[in-house]
RNA sequence: CGCGGGGUGGAGCAGUCCGGUAGCUCGUCGGGCUCAUAACCCGGAGGUCGCAGGUUCAAAUCCUGCCCCCGCACCCA
């Protein structure tokens, strides 16, 4: 049996409810677990959410709930907003569950007999609010480096000996140049060890909310620790045929957890235990909002289903194919190397020239071209030469940008085609075909129905229901198989087309005020 | 010497690693077409590539110095 093709995003910490950031990396990740599948590949996508740590016991008191019924809603709320952007989510884990807690434990344990997991006592500051603990050195005018409240402590506690995996890590990133991606970022975590890990404080005082560390009831695990621990114990491990899943493919998260923890902390841990590295792990920038990071405490959300809905209205496109515009504007936008500005401007500019002027109009002129000139029905004839190379180009294009992830770049890979065949129609111009009665008539027409059938396919990963209802115009099935894109055979001659209905209808500035 | 990101035509960005006509989307102006969702296609205008030195036949791209902007309590992709 070929081993699965396993993707992830982070786990979402449950003390504030979904928006666009979250939103963001699950559907990027989303759209890398649509293209396998569509390459053909047994795909494993997980999501979920990071539920034990201090905070979120204090978040569920101040909301007078219990932990358990605090996350329990949350992680449905986290469950409800992916499913409602087309998540297609294989497994959703949460950190409470047994399987994972039963896995943190047993991957301490293996630590432990490993000897990278050792008892000292700590003596130092400590932060209460993040949870972290500092030495006096890093201490600014008394304060953590945060500026938080510290308090002097002396505990017991039990450390991973992460100072071991300088060298190994240094080691297997450099025999690995595309482990860590962006380059640009890996280089940042490359100088990050080089400037030396220190060992990690991996427990804590058990306040009743967190897992418990084996053999010590007192003690919690840190909670950063069992977070990542949740990729492995989604396959099952240590039981059954994990091996069938792990190593991972690919973790999707944003920047600020790459470096100290994805990058050097989850590859130092599982090389303790001595189990495989994942094959990539992929760090995106931010969303900026006007120059302003969101926060919750800034006020600057944007509810990403509510978007959808706020475009639905707008525009007067059907709420499932605004999700898809949601869908679209984000892998579009997807800030791979820097952060990028989303605001609801530029997503209104995207749907204005990117899907209605560009996508959705090359398909109505195709179809109701191909109504006029052929009878309504798939020409039997030669697709021309210039579009089978754009076609062919363009996939190639989406391909090997895949390769290192940059979903914002397939996305135009595959928009380029539609721009293509917009020239194309114009260069061809059919209508004056039609006029002289030439001959090449049904092979133009053919070729701008084989360039839309292509776009439906290249289109769908990013954006599902847009491509259905493309397969649905073109009167013909989806696409199913990405080798098929561009092949003659996903074109029937004779096939009745369906009359063009407008996807997008246009954004009409003047309404907008 | 805190860390990191950035300064490219009106806006948003690519190009900088591996120097050699400054590219893309939007906007704007003019033209074309008429199949189409006032859409589509072509062309023009518009840039001292933050500043100052240096290396070079040649620098947005390499080197040196400087200026400016942004993020860095909590939250958080």
């Amino acid at each position: 049996m070929a081993k699965r093709y396993f993707i992830t995003t982070p786990i979402y910490y449950v003390n504030s409810y979904p928006h666009v950031g979250t939103t963001l990396t699950t559907v990027v990740a989303d759209v890398c677990a649509r293209y396998r599948r569509l390459r053909g590949e047994d795909v494993f996508f997980l999501t979920g959410t990071d539920e034990n740590g201090l905070k979120v016991k204090e978040a569920a008191e101040k909301n007078g709930k219990s932990p358990r019924d605090h996350t329990d809603h949350l992680a449905e709320e986290f469950k409800k907003t992916f499913q409602a952007m087309n998540v297609s989510f294989d497994d959703f884990i949460r950190t409470t569950e047994p399987r994972h807690v039963k896995a943190t434990q047993h991957f301490f344990q293996l630590l432990a007999e490993e000897g990278y997991v050792y008892k000292g006592v700590y003596e130092g500051w400590y932060d209460v609010s993040s949870e972290t603990f500092f030495r006096e050195a890093d201490l600014v005018d008394g304060k953590s480096p945060d500026g938080n409240e510290v308090r002097k402590i002396s505990e017991e506690n039990w450390f991973f000996k992460l100072s071991a995996f300088e060298e190994p890590l240094l080691k297997h990133i450099e025999a690995n140049p595309d482990f860590l991606l962006p380059a640009s970022r890996k280089n940042e975590v490359v100088s990050f060890i080089k400037q030396g890990l220190r060992d990690l404080c991996i427990t804590r005082n058990n306040q009743g909310w967190g897992i418990p560390m084996p053999g010590d009831d007192g003690k919690v695990i840190y909670v950063w620790f069992d977070a990542l621990i949740n990729y492995l114990a989604a396959t099952g491990w240590p039981e059954g045929d994990w091996q069938n899943t792990w190593p991972a493919d690919v973790h999707w998260m944003a920047k600020e957890i790459f470096t100290r923890f994805h990058a050097t902390l989850w590859p130092a841990m599982l090389m303790g235990i001595g189990v495989d590295l994942p094959k990539h792990v992929v760090a995106h920038g931010w969303f900026t909002f006007g120059d302003m990071k969101m926060s919750k405490s800034k006020g600057n959300i944007i509810e990403p289903f509510e978007l959808a809905q706020d475009i639905a209205g707008k525009t007067g496109c059907k709420p499932e194919i605004a999700i898809d515009v949601v869908r679209y504007s984000l892998a579009a936008l997807l800030p791979y190397e820097g952060d990028t500005n989303y605001t609801r401007d530029e997503v209104d500019r995207l749907y204005n020239s990117d899907l209605a002027n560009d996508l959705g109009n090359a398909l109505n002129r195709t179809l109701a071209m191909a109504h006029k000139f052929v009878d309504g029905k798939i020409p039997a004839a030669e697709v021309e030469k210039d579009a089978a190379d754009a076609i062919r180009h363009a996939r190639a294009e989406f391909d090997r940008y895949m390769e290192t992830f940059q979903v914002d770049k397939c996305t135009h890979s595959a928009m380029g085609l539609v721009r293509f065949l917009n020239k194309y129609i114009d260069t061809r111009a059919p209508w004056a075909l039609a006029k002289a009665n030439d001959a090449a008539l049904p092979a133009v027409v053919r070729s701008m129905l084989a360039c839309m059938r292509a776009a439906e396919g290249l289109i769908r990963p990013i954006m599902p229901t847009v491509a259905d209802e493309m397969a649905r115009q073109l009167g013909l099935p989806p696409t199913k198989n990405w080798n098929d894109i561009g092949s003659d055979a996903m074109l029937p001659a004779g096939t009745p087309l369906s009359q063009p209905e407008p996807i997008f209808p246009r954004l009409d500035s003047k309404k907008q005020s």
